[in-house]
DNA sequence: ATCCTCCGTGTAATCGATTCCACAAGGAGG
DNA sequence: CCTCCTTGTGGAATCGATTACACGGAGGAT
């Protein structure tokens, strides 16, 4: 026998099939103690025979609470956002939580867009990854009380009150221009993100601060403005190559903006590492296979998501979360050219 | 003057505010005509001040009506599904809709969880990639009445209820093997989905079609079985190549098993396409760069996803949608031979 | 001048749960 | 035997909106 309608029947029918009052019903389904194994047994046959399911809305009214986090991340496209939002859900559902995603396409409207829709639904906190420097609407929230971390890239300014769970590449791009350095390149081009972003500037001074510590300059000229997506690569890494002396290497900030640079130095009939070299920053499963394979800096991009997570609901459950870094690595493959030692580094 | 605490004050609030009964805040607000234009200008000052935002989730429960759609598909981490995701909420967001996604990662128990947990929270409706052939929940929840779309895959024998919006490859299949016969090749393997999803058993069942008429057969040694996953494509292409007679060309059904065949090729330390063809279903950007450049069958994916909202949407407002099945096509480039006559096929 | 429409508005019921409070029954303790 | 406490239960208020219904007043028709 087929439970009748499901999703249509409501705690009144299920309290009258019992033979008990709705509130015996609440109180089994929420598993209070003070309920009788009588009436515990008989709810539960009656939640069972009408295929009874507790209307989330009505409760999230009544409780102020909707178990459900809200992920606000700049571009869904890019692998690396995917693979943050995945991890950050599946680390919601185990303690719990739903995750809606809102993917603000790199651009701030659509972002407060979702920020307001997330906010309208009442969800228990917020994750964001900000495209800009924080609309007046994210900075109301946070002063309004709603918990809130941030991942990846953040808000300077906002205080103690939203913590950042983020990846240092610091390190990691040191590591990156010794490299480069030991295989002979010294003209070195970076396609930074837009300044924006935390991720964006961090990541162009890393780079200058590990040239200068072998002696070289950052030119202007070498600094393409890329906005993270695949055509501003490709657009920053034709500029280069116009240039009277073209980069020795490239090192786009972001997955995509590499695809562009390699796009554009395709068009243009070179080819990597031989006429130029390639890097970018986060490393994806298509990287080993492009051709020839990417060197890249890997966040631990799961990690990142995980934590993110729980330093939100610690905010939400009333603790107070501290910020998260963890380090980014190096994995040398050969779009930089070959390395005479060893053949290959990544497996 | 920044409006006080955005996000706590009540309808009841503004209604005082402006001095008018909550009926009339909630009329202005809500676009009817009956109401003064004095009122309403009160009322809007107020909701100005106050930083008033409906709480939706009242609403909700009160409209029966919580403008999201649900969509389930079987992996984030799949570009192809990714860029489905996209369209479909940049599509639904134009009607007045949100989406929350669930991932279910080709697992139909977290497939179940997803659509429990969204029908728990009355969405108007559910876009679905079913991973398998059809759980009871599902089933239920259209007999139920619950506006459904089944996008991409779809369960066999479910009815009229549930359109089904997808792309047919049949005849990009055929050209495929006519190209693949066109450059020589004569043994041809296919790794396949899991059986109990539709996009699983149809390309096998075109594919071979596509050699019978060619005149050739499908030897069972030649049929790997994967799951859609990477891992799955690396071990059907190790047991193809450590056959007595390995194929010439092995066509991945989906794009991950057709990175873990390339995973395997490399593994081996063999070229493409020079040693081994290899071609894909489900074209991405990163098919063009990688070592040789894929040839792909590529679906119209954003159009799919537009299709299958606007599908769902109609059934939601009440009218009837008919199941739209747009076609596929070959995207010819390297990885398969060197096509004597042109170059390359694609830009 | 009287009656009948509209028009704008407010009061109160409602959506489907949770939960405070009151209360009845039963056992323990005096 | 009477009180007090514990335990299980139900009635009703509540969350924050929408909306059916009633009602008072202005204006038009007769």
């Amino acid at each position: 026998m087929t439970p009748s309608p499901p999703g249509s029947a409501g705690i009144k029918d299920v309290a009258a099939e019992a033979g008990v009052s709705v509130a015996t019903v609440s109180r089994v389904l929420n598993g209070h103690p003070s309920v009788s194994p009588g009436s515990r047994e008989r709810v539960l046959a009656a939640v069972e025979a009408l295929g009874y399911r507790p209307n989330a809305v009505a409760r999230s009214l009544r409780t102020h609470q909707t178990h459900t986090l809200g992920l606000v991340i700049s571009d869904v496209l890019n692998p690396y956002f995917t693979e943050l939002a995945r991890s950050v859900e599946e680390a919601a559902r185990a303690l719990g939580y739903s995750v809606i995603i809102g993917n603000a396409d790199e651009r701030p409207e659509l972002q407060d867009h979702h920020v307001r829709t997330l906010l309208d639904r009442r969800i228990d906190g917020l994750l964001v990854s900000p495209t800009d420097g924080g609309s007046p609407l994210m900075l109301d929230a946070v002063r309004a009380g709603t918990p809130m971390v941030f991942v990846d890239r953040w808000i300077p300014g906002v205080g103690v009150d939203v913590p950042v769970v983020r990846s240092d590449g610091r390190q990691a791009v040191r590591d990156l221009v010794a490299h480069l350095h030991g295989l002979g390149h010294r003209r070195l081009a970076i396609i930074a993100g837009p300044a924006a972003t935390t991720t964006g500037s961090e990541r162009v001074e890393a780079f200058r601060d590990a040239l200068r510590e072998h002696g070289t300059a950052l030119p202007d000229a070498y600094i393409g403005q890329g906005d993270f997506q695949a055509d501003s690569g490709r657009r920053a890494t034709e500029r280069f190559l116009a240039l009277p002396e073209p980069p020795d290497v490239v090192f786009a900030a972001d997955n995509l903006m590499a695809l562009g640079a390699l796009d554009a130095i395709r068009g243009r009939g070179l080819r990597v590492p031989h006429d130029i070299g390639l890097a970018a920053f986060d490393d994806i499963p298509w990287f080993v296979h492009t051709d020839p394979a990417v060197t890249a800096i890997a966040q631990p991009t799961a990690e990142l998501g995980r934590a993110a997570v729980h330093a939100l609901v610690d905010r939400i459950e009333g603790r107070s979360p501290r910020s998260v870094t963890l380090p980014a690595r190096l994995v040398v493959r050969r779009s930089c050219g070959e390395d005479t030692r060893v053949r290959r580094s990544s497996p």
